[in-house]
RNA sequence: GUCCCCAUCGUCUAGUGGUUAGGACACUGCCCUUUCACGGCAGUAACCGGGGUUCAAGUCCCCGUGGGGACGCCA
């Protein structure tokens, strides 16, 4: 049979982070065994759904690449479906109204949980034969009382829970619509999903949704429920736990490979393995390999497998992750070196997309002002004699290339009698603002020879009038 | 409170009865070096506790403890 696996989020926020690693784990797993990988809005619930939401889960979807093989289905558009089902069910038996007023419920759980029980429903309204007058009831699903259910979860294992620890659940609000529980069986029976593989706090509600197959006689899917991911304080990440969205992890310059790869070792691994392409993940993943322990998010790493993307991809990929950046700081690059050179320079400095763009400003854009503390350390009173020297070097210099740029720099030092160490770094300092760039001839190459000769200049004029 | 899940360095993990308990991030030191990085080398650091089973337990079982989750007319 031919896997189908779908990852369903409910449009009440972004897609964080959480739901990018069950989304991933989904996409690999349909990838891998050659089955279809479908999207499913969840936004049965009016109040909260926004189509805002919808937006910002299709757009993290595509930053990640996360394809999937048909249409998204929107739970809204079946409303009718569900409707049937909800019929069949009350038709067998197998569901019944119930006119509990939310007082009553509420009152009753108060006391369960008086008496140190779990706070369930009682099933009160399960052999009720007359309805109450005004009230509109909703249905809830009668869930058998003995027995057990037995979950062969994928990643957890054997779970065992008994009937008794369950209660008859609402399927169909007081207005009629149906609740999640219902859709998510109702969908994946028609779906025909073969996995569903999803965060582990919905572990609760898979036996209920089990008995609610069987008694839609439906073929029951395989089930794999993945840890959640833990933030530093060891709470569970969430909406409203500091969870933040991946599109927040674009802004700050993180490559969606590193979203990515981080995600898949976080709570999965192929031994020693640290460094995964989109390919290898695809022919290595396996759910049944998935850690069945939470884990906890760690920037760090994150920050370090983006710098080991960002050191090794084709700098054509770099660039193309790069352009938001360069839009996002406002960074004209239409009058100075080509993009790649610079990306290519600077690559192995950088922790991020948003640095590399940060540390490359002075490639195409002048400046006054000099990094204080690199000014400070670097710029003595010789500097403006050292400075002068260069310029001239460098400005007698027929071609600005690494060669004959490296040469003037030595050849200044020799007539000077100084060393590189006195010579290069203020250097740097007068040509970028700054006490970090490449190494001199490669910086001072693609900076250019109008606009080193100019800064030179200018770092002259900012000394004497410093030392006057 | 009740039920469910989980437990190896600070963090992510390898480990499927016999290992000097391995790797990675982070951290520390050294080397490389015109800066900052990168890179290389070295180092600190872990089997939650207690009982079993076994010749042998990080590995299997039980009980604690700790952490997480669920207990909605949310998903």
């Amino acid at each position: 049979m031919t896997v189908k696996t779908r990852f369903a989020p409910s449009p009440t926020g972004y897609l964080h982070i959480g739901g990018a690693r069950t989304a991933l784990y989904c996409w690999l797993y349909a990838r891998k065994t050659g089955g279809n990988f479908l999207l499913r809005i969840e936004d049965t619930d009016r109040e909260r759904s926004t189509q805002a939401s919808v937006d910002a889960i299709l757009e993290g979807m595509e930053w990640l690449q996360l394809d999937y093989d048909e249409e998204p289905v929107f739970q809204t558009d079946r409303f009718d479906r569900y409707a049937e089902v909800i019929q069949q069910l009350m038709d067998q038996g197998d569901a019944y109204y119930c006119y509990c007023s939310r007082e009553e419920l509420d009152e009753m759980r108060d006391q369960q949980r008086k008496n140190k029980q779990k706070p369930r429903y009682d099933g009160r309204c399960r052999h009720r034969s007359e309805p109450r007058e005004g009230v509109d009831p909703v249905i809830r699903f009668r869930n058998p009382t003995d027995g057990e259910v037995v979950i062969d979860d994928l990643v957890k294992g054997k779970i065992v829970i008994a009937n008794k620890e369950l209660d008859d659940l609402i399927i169909a609000r007081s207005d009629g619509t149906p609740t999640y529980n219902l859709t998510v069986v109702v969908d994946d029976i028609d779906m025909q999903m073969t996995h569903v593989i999803r965060g582990d706090d919905h572990i609760n509600n898979t036996p209920r949704q089990i008995n609610m197959y069987k008694a839609l006689g439906a073929e029951l899917p395989k089930f794999a429920h993945v840890p959640m991911i833990l933030g530093d304080d060891g709470k569970r990440l969430s909406k409203r736990h500091g969870a933040v969205g991946v599109m927040q992890y674009r802004e700050e310059g993180y490559l969606p490979q590193a979203v990515l790869n981080y995600l898949i070792r976080l709570g999965w691994s192929h031994g020693d393995q640290e460094i995964f392409s989109r390919e290898e993940m695809i022919a290595l993943f396996d759910i049944g390999d998935v850690h069945s322990a939470p884990s906890t998010f760690n920037t760090e790493k994150l920050q370090w497998l983006n710098q080991q993307y960002i050191k090794t991809l084709p700098v054509e990929e770099i660039i193309k992750h790069l352009q938001w950046h360069i839009e996002d700081q406002n960074l004209d690059i239409s009058n100075g070196p080509e993009l790649a050179d610079v990306v290519n320079a600077s690559r192995e400095r950088a922790k991020s997309l948003a640095d590399l763009v940060a540390s490359c400003r002075y490639y195409y854009e002048d400046f006054t002002e000099y990094d204080l503390n690199a000014a400070k350390k670097n710029f003595k009173t010789a500097t403006p004699d050292i400075m002068q020297a260069l310029r001239d070097q460098l400005e007698s210099l027929s071609e600005w290339e690494l060669d004959s740029i490296d040469t003037a720099i030595k050849a200044t030092c020799k007539t000077l009698d100084l060393k590189l160490n006195k010579v290069g770094p203020p250097l740097r300092v007068a040509v970028t603002g700054s006490a970090m760039s490449p190494s001199l001839d490669v910086t001072l190459k693609l900076v250019g020879r109008e606009r080193t000769l100019k800064r030179l200049t200018q770092a002259i004029a900012f000394n004497r009038a410093k030392y006057a």
